[in-house]
DNA sequence: ACTAACCGTTAGTCAACACTTACCGTATGG
DNA sequence: CCATACGGTAAGTGTTGACTAACGGTTAGT
């Protein structure tokens, strides 16, 4: 669970980082938030269960009302995601820097050639 | 431009972050990733356009071939985003177990109430 | 020139998704 | 109790998005 594909796909709609930027400020029921929004409860409703199921949000119910908040934790492995996936980009930049410092735009280099084979 | 929300929405897709993942290690060309799936060229050539529209992919022309490579810097503003968010997520969590540290489970709370008003 | 390899683009298809409307269960308050 | 507020669920709709198939454009090799 927290699989990273349901954290991406989560947070890749808009109104849901929304939805999240208000909890991670304050605890908030459900009615509350859809105030902010121009959309009907129901769909707010629909979009915490998406963002409860990622693991980036929680709830606890008091009376008729649900407060939701966020859960940092949920992010971690996206954290961990992104910090992977930037330092092995920056190896392949700065080795392709080095190989192209003097080469330029000139083609037909042999090193790529060599790699195809 | 690399705007949150482009940058979120091309990482969504599983089969886009296997390419980034692809191109995080090697300067690879179309043809050779297409050939790592089983899609068609057309399909990763798609992906590749999302993926540079982001700004988490550049591409070089090198006769018919046209090799691409992963622009780590496009991972910034998402990085920020996350550090960002982490860190408020984290003041509220800590402030409800402050505040729940002798309440428990029990319902009616008087603060929430006030709150809402 | 001719051919083949490489790649992007287009139109069309099918599934996923964000949303609304209507409904139902539960809990508080008169 | 009865009415009301609160919130989740189900069904239906319009749009987005990932994919294939077909095409066109450019470069390399003979």
């Amino acid at each position: 669970m927290t699989s990273t594909d349901d954290v991406l796909r989560a947070l890749a709609e808009p109104r849901r980082r929304e939805i999240l930027r208000l909890l991670s400020r304050d605890e908030v029921p459900v009615g509350r938030l859809a105030d902010q929004f121009d959309v009907t409860r129901s769909a707010v409703s629909q979009h915490l269960r998406v963002l409860e199921d990622a693991g980036l949000v929680t709830h606890r119910t008091a009376g008729t009302r649900n407060y939701y908040r966020a859960l940092p934790e949920g992010l971690a492995d996206l954290r961990a995601y992104l910090e992977e996936t930037w330092s092995s980009a920056l190896d392949v930049a700065r080795r392709l820097v080095e190989t192209d410092a003097g080469v330029l735009d000139d083609e037909g280099n042999e090193a790529d050639e060599r790699a195809l084979a």
